[in-house]
DNA sequence: CATTCTTGTCGAAGCGCTTCGCGGAAGCGC
DNA sequence: GCGCTTCCGCGAAGCGCTTCGACAAGAATG
């Protein structure tokens, strides 16, 4: 730096004010220092920056890497907040570190090598929260717990794209449609997509006079077959099923083949809150709510820059899911008889 | 650190020398040091540390965010490599870069903010190589560059696992063994695993006087479904198929199940280079080759850590896969008949 | 014209550590 | 008791930046 600085004739200081702005250079001095630093091929050291600025210029993400889920929907996430981050001249790593692991959270908290952290995943009451903020860091909450008070979070908004799915398929005249849903070990563990998820699915439908069927299925495609096998074998007049499980989706697809239901004939399929990624790896064009997902770190990430920058946290915002109607959804065609 | 050394009665610089072991202290002092240190809870801050030793303490890995990959099998990896480097005191973080961005991987080298790169799913031709290198980090490579030359690499004995895998089958009797691969355009791409494990596979069959079939097949349960229907329209004398696709293992599943196929009576599976995560989530208990994942991932960290301490680069070595002998597989009981 | 602002720049003091050179105190052989 | 080495500990000089106070010069004010 100081060599720049030689080179513009100018003193260091100057170099580092026309870097970050924080004090007003004038037209020409920035031009030559410009010019120095491009020809020097200069670049500042991010480590001793953030020694003298006691700011990283980093963000961190937990990414858990302990789970089992299909990465798509999660990594559209991650890709959003990058390209967030890097708009604002911010660094984004990602923490590997489980959602059960607080205490790993906190020392990489303490460590300070990061400004702020984004939770991912975020369950009704995490722990990961307190172990973040009791270093002095700052977090936002992708997801979000019971009460996130004034902190940033960025949901989806299940309510909503429950009542548009089960919407999207009474409108077209089916009166018997099931939702499957993530593992009970996530119900049992407050886990919010879950929960909610299926508290807006039942509401919907009982809004509508219908009576909801609803099971709960691990995150693979065998518990996906075996879930609708069962659910078909109790329920022969469903016609439609809502599915909120990445894997288990595939699971669906298989079981219907099996049971001899044509989709869409007889059969309307609808995912929900996944990636178009997921849906294009499905066997047919598939019909889904697609997840905010980079929206949902984008924004995550905006809150979280606002905080940092001192102003106040923006309110918490619930995200729909858009549908995408393509080729798995259509009219009841064959009406049930019992 | 100075509220430690006067708290202690030694000077700063004693505190150092305690914390990095650089110079002998005496093993009163010592206690004296670390008394102090428990005493006021001190941690030394990791970017002043960096910034005074000009070494970060920190491994990055660069973390495919972009793929469509299932997350487990590549996470086994990143588990093994966090663990190894927590150990040695090194702490390591996730670089969201995909493969195919590599300018980005070298702006983020070039800010030092990480002592050494790990490299995943290293093509033959791998262009994240060079970017890494010419900032003057050093990197590992987890999978094998054409050329690995002195550097550190730890890659899976695909030889050996694909050989095992047909003796296995071979051993019980069975003559048409299938192959299903990862996508052609990871074979185009020249994707290590695909081509040596073709190459492998073809070269074990050849061994035995058998003819190998073979097939390219997306990374998805759709395209696995397709891909084994197509090979045992066009080869229905096939009795036992070997899949390296963790996503396309589902739709083989679904296509034998749809053949009329039972598994092991009419057919045998065996997963090739997956984790047993995902082998769990296989409708039976499935016999596979497990990759050698946290195995692949400490040794890439030890390998890194042993370049950066001035040491030469350990050998590259191939590490096998180990066969899992679970329900997928068994004898040959119906022979084909033409 | 003297006074107060504003604008643009500089020098120097850190940020919290590591590391180098130096030197006092033991320990050793003779 | 003398030199010699070895063992420990100290002080101070950075690492490459940011940031604060100071200040010169011109603009605006009365």
């Amino acid at each position: 730096m100081q060599d720049v600085a030689d080179l513009a004739h100018v003193s260091l200081s100057t170099v580092s004010y026309t870097l970050t702005g924080k004090r007003p250079v004038s037209a020409a001095t920035r031009a030559r220092v410009e010019q120095a630093m491009a020809q020097l091929d200069f670049r500042r050291d991010p480590v001793a920056r953030a020694l003298a600025s006691r700011r990283t210029h980093v963000l961190a993400l937990a990414y858990p890497v302990y789970g089992v889920s299909l990465g798509a929907t999660l990594n559209e996430i991650v890709q959003g907040a990058v390209e967030a981050a890097r708009e604002a001249d911010y660094e984004l790593v990602l923490w590997p570190v489980s959602s059960s692991e607080p205490e790993v959270l906190r020392e990489l908290a303490a460590g300070r090598t990061a400004d702020g952290v984004l939770l991912m995943e975020v369950a009704l009451d995490d722990p990961r929260i307190e172990a973040v903020e009791s270093q002095g860091l700052a977090c936002a909450l992708i997801g979000r717990s019971a009460d996130p008070a004034d902190r940033v979070w960025v949901d989806i908004d299940f309510e909503e794209s429950l009542e548009v799915a089960v919407d999207h398929l009474a409108s077209q005249g089916h009166t018997h449609i099931a939702f499957v849903n993530r593992s009970q070990a996530d119900l049992d563990a407050g886990y919010g997509p879950s929960v909610r998820a299926l508290r807006a699915y039942e509401e919907s439908m009982a809004q509508r006079g219908l009576t909801p069927v609803s099971t709960p299925c691990d995150v693979n495609p065998g518990a996906g077959r075996r879930a609708t096998s069962a659910l078909l074998a109790e329920h022969p007049e469903l016609t439609a099923v809502i599915v909120m499980n990445e894997l288990a989706l595939f699971g669906v697809a298989s079981a219907l083949r099996e049971a001899g239901r044509s989709v869409p004939r007889d059969m309307s399929v609808v995912g929900i809150a996944i990636s178009g990624e997921i849906s294009d790896m499905y066997d047919h064009p598939l019909t889904y709510l697609a997840a905010p997902g980079p929206d949902q770190g984008r924004r995550a990430v905006h809150g979280l820059l606002e905080v940092l920058g001192g102003r106040p946290a923006p309110a918490g915002v619930n995200l729909p899911c858009t549908l995408q109607v393509r080729e798995t959804s259509g009219p009841v065609t064959r009406l049930t008889t019992p």
